[in-house]
DNA sequence: GACCTGCTGCGGGATG
């Protein structure tokens, strides 16, 4: 074995040794030589499977047993997504740490009350926890926190990329920078990560005061063979003899997935529910045993858990047709092969689903796209001539070869998150002054974006006394107002992020899920759900339960959901596909047909040479050739001249009645930064849990700060009008 | 025009 296995501890040293490694991989090697000559914040990049977390605890145990800090509290931290990964990893490091005699403590919701007692009585090993945990520890036990972690040498953040520039990545920093002011001193930092495609800003949400100290680790080269087709269907022309596309996709899905392990992203809940009742009554009618199940996150524990383990199970074939709760976490094994039906919302998100194929050595990645297309005919809209999910698909495609994926958002203000935050602080110490709190979440913390003003401003709205978040005692310390203390004393404090209400759907007393309660249901309707028919028999309102049993058919649920967000850089390649002249190899000849008609109609709509294409006096469409952030900002600007307009992947169908104005001259009038306010007729502009305390020009700046960009409306009207 | 993630403390009753 190399030089980096003699650095490690004799425990783990053997444990290696028991399993009959030959040698450490080659970013285990380097992990352990940078933990163990340098102090420096670490990024552990390889694929799922790729070793990452041994890479990054072997060296951390060998230092905890052979090196350990003054101090009480546990040695090491692990934060993880989610619940079951915590379960996965924590079983990993049991094997590695009975030899070292180290406790491994799981900690979450579903971990038994024992076992949180005698860990805060006796903290020392390793802990592995959820930010909603580590949130509630602070809130509870805020004044043994010091206690707690006093002897922590490393915190590991596993699944780094969905810390990024999300509401619980910014609780997650915020916690961690609280943690080392509570110590007081820094707390080394290694991130694990299969998908991170800007490694630059990944450094600097690991560290953002020390980005370019953070060292590096990626697994080289080693990228299994890709395969990969997209299939066109027409939908549209369904009739006796004509499957309909859903039919035909689902024959295509059964005849060459069957017998294998494999994961369907159906891209929505209900077109899940749709592909794997189609599925099942394909394996029903040639009386084979079911191999399709569904796997969303509405489907009870039980049912998804039941999924899982079949996946594991190598000797039972299983394809889970999946939204994307199967994206990550948790190890299902190798899959033969991944479907995306319809477009993906992010190339990053189709780079991770990719990464569940093609795992085993020699084994290829599959690919296998679905575009579903109407047939054209003379009524149709750009939207279908233009075939935008099928251009979509191809642009998604070719940036995911080139190895690009979406980068996070670094300027966004997150106030709803500071809310959370500034209540949790008070809650921690009892009390605090508005410059302690302001020094620890914005100048050390993540919201740096956030200035004195803005940050007072917050503080006067939560301190409203219709409010009643904060009060301000005479001796100036903020404390909890009377609706803060109740918020905060409930255990739905802890996540940063927002929950719709829902229904439990039970049949024959067991659960079988959940449905939002905007679906219409009444006593007698059918529904299928959780792959399987149903008719419902009672619905109780007040305890908000739907009582079904079997039926013979049933029509899918409606799950709802927000609008998607493309980056400018898929639209920017979705035009250059629309105007290119070749097309790529991986394509079929109904889709090739698809991508003809697409480039045929949009040179007949001009696009080609204008950015605006007229339908008589009344409709336009607008090429706007940018991504979702700042189309949806044109298109506020435009709504509150009194257009209303339609949105598209850098598209906008607009279209104005007898007394609005000239479309250009608008655009003009927008251009010479005389646009009027385009919040005015305000949007809905609360989409976080705590944006119901602030009020319109906080809800505004936030906005601005991630969702609309109004710094580009001058030079995209100017450009869009001429 | 979509998806996903998480949760404490206490009281009451049964069990050894």
């Amino acid at each position: 074995m190399s030089s980096a296995f003699d650095k490690l501890a004799r425990p783990v040293q053997k444990w290696i040794r028991q399993q009959g490694w030959r040698e450490l991989r080659d970013i285990q090697a380097r992990s352990i030589r940078t933990i163990y000559e340098t102090n420096a914040d670490l990024i552990v990049a390889a694929s799922t499977a790729g070793g990452k977390t041994e890479a990054a605890f072997f060296p951390l145990i060998s230092q905890v047993l052979d090196e350990p800090f003054d101090g009480t509290g546990f040695d090491l931290l692990y934060i993880g997504p989610l619940k079951a990964l915590i379960t996965d990893q924590a079983m990993r490091l049991e094997g590695i740490c009975q030899e070292a005699e180290l406790p491994v403590v799981p900690w979450h919701g579903d971990v038994s009350q024992s076992i949180k007692t005698r860990a805060l009585k006796s903290p020392k090993g390793i802990l592995l926890i959820t930010p909603e945990s580590l949130e509630a520890l602070f809130i509870r036990r805020g004044l043994k926190i010091a206690r707690l972690f006093g002897a922590t040498r490393a915190v590991v953040i596993d699944e780094l990329h969905t810390f990024l520039d999300s509401e619980r990545g910014v609780q997650l920093r915020s916690l961690l920078t609280r943690l080392e002011l509570a110590i007081k001193r820094p707390i080394r930092r290694i991130g694990l990560s299969a998908t991170l495609g800007d490694m630059d800003l990944a450094k600097a949400y690991l560290r953002p005061d020390a980005a370019s100290s953070v060292q590096l680790i990626e697994a080289d080269g080693g990228e299994a063979e890709l395969r990969l087709q997209l299939r066109g269907y027409f939908s549209g022309d369904e009739d006796e003899t004509c499957p309909s596309a859903t039919d035909a996709i689902a024959a295509h899905l059964f005849k060459h997935l069957r017998g294998s392990d494999n994961l369907v992203f159906a891209g929505a809940r209900q077109r899940v529910e749709i592909y794997a009742d189609r599925l099942r009554e394909l394996c029903a009618r040639e009386q084979l045993p079911q191999e399709f199940y569904p796997h969303h996150a509405s489907l009870s524990r039980e049912h998804r858990d039941f999924v899982e383990r079949r996946l594991k199970d190598a000797a039972k074939p299983t394809t889970a047709v999946c939204t994307s709760t199967l994206e990550l976490g948790i190890d299902i094994g190798d899959v033969t092969c991944v479907a995306q039906i319809g477009a993906p919302f992010s190339v990053a998100a189709l780079r991770q689903r990719l990464g569940r194929s093609g795992r085993r050595e020699g084994q290829p990645a599959i690919l296998r796209q679905y575009a579903v297309e109407t047939k054209l005919m003379a009524e149709s809209s750009f939207v279908d001539r233009l075939r935008l999910g099928l251009i979509r698909s191809i642009a998604m495609i070719d940036l995911l070869l080139e190895g690009w994926c979406e980068p996070p958002k670094p300027q966004a203000l997150h106030l709803s998150t500071l809310v959370h935050q500034i209540l949790s602080v008070i809650a921690q110490r009892g009390g605090a002054s508005a410059s302690a709190v302001y020094n620890v979440l914005c100048r050390e913390g993540p919201f740096r974006r956030v200035t004195t003003e803005v940050f007072a401003d917050v503080l006067r709205a939560i301190g409203h006394p219709e409010t009643g978040l904060i009060e301000q005692a005479d001796s100036g310390l903020l404390l909890l107002g009377p609706t803060g203390e109740k918020l905060v004393d409930h255990y739905s404090f802890y996540a940063v992020f927002k929950t719709p209400e829902e229904f439990r759907l039970v049949a024959e007393g067991r659960d079988l899920g959940t449905l939002p309660i905007d679906n219409v249901l009444a006593p007698g309707m059918l529904l299928i759900f959780s792959g399987r028919r149903w008719i419902v028999q009672e619905i109780h309102d007040r305890e908000k339960v739907i009582v079904v049993k079997p039926a013979k058919a049933g029509v899918p649920p409606v799950f709802g959901g927000d609008a998607g967000e493309i980056h400018d850089k898929v639209i920017d390649r979705m035009f250059a596909v629309l105007e290119g002249g070749t097309s790529p190899a991986y394509m079929d000849s109904v889709s090739l047909t698809m991508l003809e008609e697409a480039r045929a109609q949009y040179q007949l709509l001009g696009f080609r040479n204008e950015n605006i294409h007229s339908f008589g006096e009344h409709r336009s469409i607008i090429a706007t050739r940018v991504g979702t952030v700042k189309t949806s900002t044109l298109a506020l600007a435009l709504r509150s001249e009194g257009f209303s307009v339609e949105q598209h992947d850098g598209f906008l169908q607009v279209e104005n009645g007898d007394e609005t104005p000239d479309l250009r001259a608008v655009l003009g009038r927008i251009s010479a930064g005389d646009a009027r306010d385009i919040f005015g007729g305000a949007g809905n502009l609360v989409s976080e849990k705590f944006h119901p305390y602030l009020h319109h020009e906080l809800l505004v700046l936030d906005a601005c700060s991630s969702k609309v960009d109004t710094s580009c409306l001058g030079t995209l009207s100017e450009r869009l009008r001429s």
